[in-house]
This record gives structure tokens, C-alpha cells and sequence, in this order.
DNA sequence: GTTAGCACTCTCAATGGTCGAGTGCTAATT
DNA sequence: AATTAGCACTCGACCATTGAGAGTGCTAAC
């Protein structure tokens, strides 16, 4: 689709604009890797790939950044390069590669050491897969209130409560647990997180539906408490971006990191991406606003679904944080393989 | 010391800055309190005040501000009274008294609670007095490191390792050894943590002074992973205070506040005050710089002991904050009695 | 298709001027 | 001796202006 040497100009613009912060100038590309023509062709490839969507200009005078688009055309084009210096593979493997107590000791490491080497937030999320669900039931508690009971293998769990103070007949709940059960008997409990909330059904159906979505909301939480474990570590390496130069993008950033069950949704959901690897720009692909999302998965255990990531700005250094979360990787898969 | 009405200027600064968070004129304070004088006669009083050490004047033409010693006086001549609205009330009855799970579902219902009615982040720190210590041993590995054992009525702690690369020998460390067990047996593991390190000791003994700051240290943290827990809340309510509006203070906020280890130290050392609550302003009292802490002392069992508070700018609203920590302090009282 | 050259635009930082808030001081009053 | 009215003074906040510098887009030549 794009000439070789767009291609080219659009990382460099990624490039610079990873390193610096800064809109990146047709004089700088010149430089750092386009020395075999000037800077007026540049400058006709840069205003090309601005038409085309890829750059942004935040005002004549300025230099171009690159648009959430030129980050996915970026790491699309990533070829995999190890660039941790050897320091940080040692201090790795220190950190890894010695007895733990638990699993969860295991993962507590591992978010420290990811936060540290890449100076971005990082996520742990570990969900035991072992355990299916057998049932899940509505009981109308006839005080306006209704108790959603899930049952799994292993355990019964029924802590949510929906308010039904709308008039809702017997048959509705018979239809509601139906429905329920139609959709997850047999699949594991984190499936609530990523489920959504399909929105087709017609308007006589208005009041099943609302009731849906507050189920819905209930197994979310559930999901978190029961079947998933959420570890975060280095929220406060945001104060080392200059996209968090500002209060409000800060308050904004930790009021998402700080809500484990959003955490758990995005770190959890592949979006559709295969491969062990999911990244996710800007918030229309899913992650929150302005963020972007890496995330790797990782069997944690014979049964234990794992995924390790991080959260930082678009703005990311991703060519780190996926060696970062390669080496982990795979010091995890040699761990899991020796036990 | 203070005549009444610089008493009662002194407390319409503090008040009226505690509620605006801007310098106080002497106008506002003639038509907030002191209707029978003129503003010339309380410019007077503001600045015998501020020579005094009370107050401050960012510039010349602007009011004044209170000192860290005015809050200080103002928080010792308060009187209790109950600010708390109805809706509060009930608010703070309705999540505390219910059935609860578990002293850790309670213990987070209370933070919750504190930091959703103060606006400020709350702290509890549970202690499990039962459990005293019986020894502490040193044990060199001959590896350049040491190894702290604790060893308590119930349990025996090993996770301390202190590096001694540099050269101590066997007599030393059973110095050391010695001088632990003399101050800490028969005490809680949670003594360590405000013990603060005499350096009164001579140029000759340097190298055990540099040992013994390092086994404090170990000592430190083993005290706060085994003997308390830390719960906190409310961390991003600071974003609703005009002192953090910058992004240097909410980031050194959040690191202090980041550290359990530091918050478990300042939630529980009570400086010298007695009573039930203590009240720490500033840096000068040992709070963090540009904080004040107020904590409730309250028993949550029948070994356990708790500390219930807040932590927030130096501009605190500290009527409401006494407020709610009595009035949950009695509640706690309450459920504990009932037990 | 590429490039040199240049006019143009926009940001940023510094400058200066006005306005208003609130003071400190002085002299008069109680 | 304490209080007060009055007034000059100071300083920050706000705004408009200016000049320098960066980087572009465009044009005309290669």
C-alpha cells in the first residue's frame, strides 16, 4: 500500500516521536535516516501520509506526530529485535529465577520487574480455568430484591444481588436463567468479563433487557472476585511520561488503573488478535483513552490462564515491552516446564 | 497567651482558609465574625499575628494564610461537634452496621466509608498484639549475607537478609544479637516499626552503627508484613483538593501514600499525644511534608489493636474528619461489645 | 520526481501597561 | 492607649504587543 520509502519516513516520525515527545521535523528524518534526499521531499511524503491519515500537525509550524493509526501501521510492521541491554536481562533473571513460596509470590515478581524495566504500569491477571460452571440460578427474594447464584464444579457462589423493584413476573426470571444458562454452562467464569451485552432484541423486550444488563453488571463483578486475581505494580510510572504532565490525564489514567475489573476486561480480552501477543491503541481499539494496552498470555499453571502486560501512553516504547515480555515469557515457560 | 480576639481572628483565618483555600482578608474576617471592629483594627491583629509565627502573607497585597503552628492551635482549642448531616449519619450506620464476613470485610467497609465521607484517603492499620516476640537470632551464612530470624510465641519469621560483605566477625554480630533481644523481646512485632534508631553511639563503634541501621531496616519490614496490615482508600480524592493541583504534589502524595510500610509507621505512632486521637500536622510533626494525618485509636478485637484515620493536606477540614472517626470509633466500640 | 529558496504562519517567551485587591502607615478620634 | 478613616503603595492577574525561531507549503528551476 505505501511506497518503501513512506514507509520508512512513517517510522522514523513514530521513531522520533517515541523518543522525544515532540512533533518530529522533515530536517530530523533528513538526518536520521533519509540523508539520500532533502527535506522538501520529506516534507511532500510527511503532508502525503497527513492526507492519508497517518500524521498529525498540531499547527503549521510544527512538526508532524503520528496519529493512533501510524502506532498500529508501526507495530504491524515491528519486526521482533531484542533490545534490553544485558543489565536489565540479568536483573530478569535475578529477579525471576530463584525459589518462590507461591504462585502468587511468582506474580507479584513478575509485575515488579515488569513495571521497573519498562517504567510503565504493569498488569498481571490470572484466572484458574479448572473450574466450569454448572449452573446459574435467579432467586427472586420477593423484597424487590433478586439473588443471582452461580454454580461452579468446585464451589457456590452468591454474593450478587440485583434490585428488581420494576415488576418482573416469574416467568421473566424463568426466561432470564434460561438464557443464562443457554450462554455460559460449561465455560469458565472470566467469560462474564468480556461478554457483551448483545443489543438486538426488540422493544417489547425493553424490561428483559435492562434486567439482563444488571445480571450481566453482577457476573462481571463475580467473575473478578471469584475467578480472576488482578496484580498491578508502577501506577506511578506514569509521572515519568510527558502525557501525564497534567492533572486531569493523571486522575483520568489512575481512575481506570485503579478499577480492577476494567483492568481485568482489557488485559484479558485478545480482541479478536491471535498470536500471544495483543496490543491495543487508543481507546478505539479498546483500550482506555490516549492508552495503550500489551499484553502477552502465558500459562500460569496446568490450569491457570495467565497475561502479563502493561499500560502506559500510546506513546509507548513498544519495541521494549515486547522484549521485556518475550524474555518473561519464556522464562515462564521454562519455569512451568521444570515443575 | 493569645488575647480572645486574636484568638478568635486567628481561628476565622484558619476557618475561613480551610474552607477557600485562598489568603484571607481582613475585610472577610470583620464581616464573618468580628462585625464591631474595623478591618484597620484587625489588619492590626493580622500582623502582630504573623510576627507571632501564625501567619503568613504570600505577597504583600494578598490576605494571609495560616502556618502550620495555626492549625496547630487552631485543632487544640477545637471543640467537638458533631458536623455530620443526617444523610451522613445514616450513610456511615448503613455500611457499618450489617452483617459482616470477616474483621478484614469490616476493616474495608471503614475505609471505604472514611474516605467516601471525608474526601480525604483513608488508613487502617490492624495489629495483632497477641503475638510477642520470644527472641531474635543472627545467623551468618558465610556468604556475605545474614540471615534475621524472629522468632514469636506463634511463629518463626526468616525472611530477612541483610548483606555484611563488609567485614564483620562473630563477636560483633553477638553484640548485635545481644542488644535486639534486650530491647525487643517480650514486645510486639510491631514495635520495629517506630523504633526509631539511637545514634548516639561513638566513632568506634561505626560499623555496628551502620549493622544495626540495617537490621532495623530488615526489622522494619518484617514487622509490617507479619504483625499489621495496612487498608487504603480514597488515595485519588486528592484530586479534589486545590493543593494538588500540580503534578509534583499528587506524585509525591501518591508515593508516601504508595509506601504501606511508611503509612503503617505514621498510622500508628501516636507521638507522644495522648487520648484516643491523634492529630500530626506537617512535616514538623512527623506527617509527611505538606500533610496532616489524624488517626483514632480503637481496639477490633480482643487482641487487636487498630488505628483508624486520614490522611490529606495540611488544609484539612479537621471538624468533619473528628467527626466521622468518633462517630465510627463508636460504632467499632459498639460492634466490639456486642461480640 | 526532486530540490532550493523563500514567504508565511504559528508558538513561545519576554515586555509593558492597566486594574483591583489588600495591605501598612499616618493622623485624627474616642 | 486603643481604634479608626483615609490614602498611598505594592504586587499579582490579566491582556495585548512584540520579536525570534521553527517548520512548513509553495513555486520555479533542475
Amino acid at each position: 500500500m505505501l511506497s518503501l520509502r513512506k514507509k520508512k519516513i512513517l517510522s522514523a516520525v513514530v521513531d522520533g516521536y517515541i523518543e522525544k515527545a515532540s512533533p518530529v521535523s522533515s530536517k530530523e528524518i533528513q538526518k536520521n535516516c533519509l540523508q539520500d534526499c532533502s527535506s522538501a521531499t520529506i516534507r511532500n511524503e510527511l503532508s502525503a501520509l497527513e492526507s492519508m491519515g497517518y500524521l498529525i500537525q498540531p499547527h503549521v509550524s510544527a512538526g508532524r506526530i503520528p496519529s493512533e493509526k501510524a502506532f498500529r501501521f508501526y507495530v504491524n510492521e515491528l519486526t521482533y529485535e531484542n533490545c534490553l541491554t544485558d543489565e536489565e536481562t540479568s536483573f530478569i533473571e535475578n529477579k525471576l529465577l530463584r525459589k518462590h513460596d507461591s504462585l502468587d509470590d511468582v506474580i507479584q515478581q513478575i509485575t515488579d520487574v515488569v513495571s521497573q524495566i519498562t517504567n510503565y504500569t504493569s498488569v498481571v491477571v490470572k484466572a484458574d480455568m479448572a473450574d466450569k460452571i454448572t449452573a446459574i440460578k435467579l432467586l427472586d427474594l420477593s423484597n424487590g430484591q433478586m439473588l443471582v447464584v452461580i454454580v461452579t464444579e468446585t464451589r457456590v457462589l452468591k454474593d450478587g444481588m440485583v434490585d428488581i423493584s420494576d415488576e418482573f413476573d416469574e416467568l421473566m426470571l424463568l426466561q432470564a436463567q434460561a438464557w443464562l444458562n443457554r450462554l455460559f454452562v460449561g465455560k469458565h467464569i472470566s467469560q462474564f468479563l468480556n461478554f457483551t451485552y448483545p443489543y438486538t432484541l426488540t422493544n417489547d423486550q425493553f424490561k428483559l433487557n435492562s434486567l439482563f444488563k444488571k445480571i450481566i453488571d453482577v457476573l462481571r463483578k463475580q467473575s473478578l472476585a471469584n475467578g480472576m486475581d488482578v496484580t498491578i505494580c508502577g501506577e506511578h510510572n506514569i509521572f515519568q511520561h510527558s502525557e501525564y504532565s497534567d492533572v486531569a490525564n493523571v486522575q483520568k489514567f489512575l481512575s481506570e488503573v485503579g478499577s480492577k475489573d476494567k483492568m481485568a476486561q482489557v488485559f484479558t480480552d485478545d480482541g479478536g488478535q491471535d498470536g500471544f501477543v495483543t496490543i491495543k491503541i487508543g481507546s478505539s481499539e479498546n483500550a482506555p483513552e490516549g492508552c495503550s494496552v500489551v499484553t502477552s498470555r502465558v500459562a500460569l499453571g496446568a490450569n491457570i490462564a495467565g497475561s502479563i502486560g502493561v499500560i502506559g501512553p500510546v506513546r509507548m516504547n513498544y519495541k521494549k515491552v515486547l522484549a521485556v515480555l518475550d524474555k518473561i515469557s519464556n522464562i515462564i515457560i521454562d519455569m512451568m516446564g521444570k515443575e
